[in-house]
DNA sequence: TTTCAAATGTGATGTAGGTCACGTAAGTTC
DNA sequence: GAACTTACGTGACCTACATCACATTTGAAA
């Protein structure tokens, strides 16, 4: 499927735009390329846009004083990822994104996003949806992780997104989970 | 302050609107009061609205199979509180919410706000970035959960709302850190 | 095809925090 | 004020998981 068709479906889950409107809405994205390991957002840089994927697989990660890395999100395609923190305060970027496979993605900038919302009332409709999804799923990976344990939680992440299994590293689902590639290690080989 | 001034106060930090739109966003909310101890969402309820906090201290929490619980939020004045998955998505309640103090709240049924972010763009947009702030509070804490142990968690915690200290017993703030009130005894005592 | 780096497996050992058990203190209710 | 319940403190012990060290496998690059 190409680009504007996957986004058009994405969107038409949630509103119905005109398609005079969702060619404007869709003029706003950035068609971009990136090779895997490419990095999409640095810590420390300004961040410009949010992006919505197309093909391939993202990670958006933390990384502590001690260099440890912490996996916030896989985004597959028809996600979208940024550091939303910086984006909505426009400050510097604490997480980073980067590419864990070739991978295509859609641009979209702040201000653009916030002058679509501000010019089109299902759009505002769109995003607030997108992020009450994202807010609950937030709270509930939060419940898991103090509710279960890592053995617990590693089954859950499989059969929520099985695709993961082939596509990612073992030591990325471990930083997702927040145990040790060690541990993640024994946990399934047992 | 008046419930309604509090609330007008708390919307304009966002948005702008006339007062006759303000009325009628206004009349929408229902002001209930509860007791200390009252419950005002039980899991398996099926649940009716989202819960804007005048005065007092409410907890949403979830109860494992173990009984043990896990707070999701401590709700404090102007803040929002509800079990948003049983909300947006129309099913039964797994969130509890109930209440710390005796509290004094606004009621706005998960219809009307439907409704009035429909009749009025601003509204949504209020809806929006509540819900963005949300998402990014919600990811914060979840970092602090991978990254950090439990005493500087408590500290973070404290350092970001002091009052908790006095209204709330510490076996509830140990329910929202996630260690068990033990843990957290020796904590602070060392 | 060789070479090097990244990913993974696995033993030994350390530790944060859980659980259990029991105590005291402080509110509530009658 | 007595009787209860709820909150809190603390010792003894247990467990899930981290860390370190090193071996092995896989995959990319040259």
């Amino acid at each position: 499927m190409q680009a504007k068709e996957t986004l058009q479906a994405h969107i038409a889950k949630t509103i119905s735009l005109t398609n005079e409107q969702f060619d404007y809405f869709f003029s706003h994205f950035k068609p971009q390329s990136f090779k895997k390991g490419q990095v999409i957002i640095a810590a420390g840089d300004k961040v410009d846009g949010e992006y919505f994927v197309l093909d391939g697989c993202l990670k958006s990660f933390y990384i502590n004083d001690d260099l440890k890395m912490f996996i916030l999100q896989f985004a597959m395609p028809t996600w979208w990822a940024s550091d939303y923190n910086a984006l909505y305060s426009n400050a510097k970027a604490t997480i980073n994104l980067d590419c864990i496979t070739d991978a295509e993605v859609l641009c979209l900038s702040n201000d653009d996003r916030e002058k679509l919302c501000n010019e089109i009332h299902q759009v505002e409709h769109f995003f607030r949806w997108r992020t009450n999804k994202g807010y609950v799923a937030s709270q509930k990976r939060l419940l898991s992780f103090m509710n279960n344990d890592a053995k617990h939680r590693y089954e859950e992440l499989l059969a929520q997104y099985p695709a993961l299994y082939n596509i990612v590293p073992k030591h990325l689902i471990a930083a997702y989970l927040g145990v040790s590639r060690e541990t993640l290690s024994r946990l399934y080989h047992s």
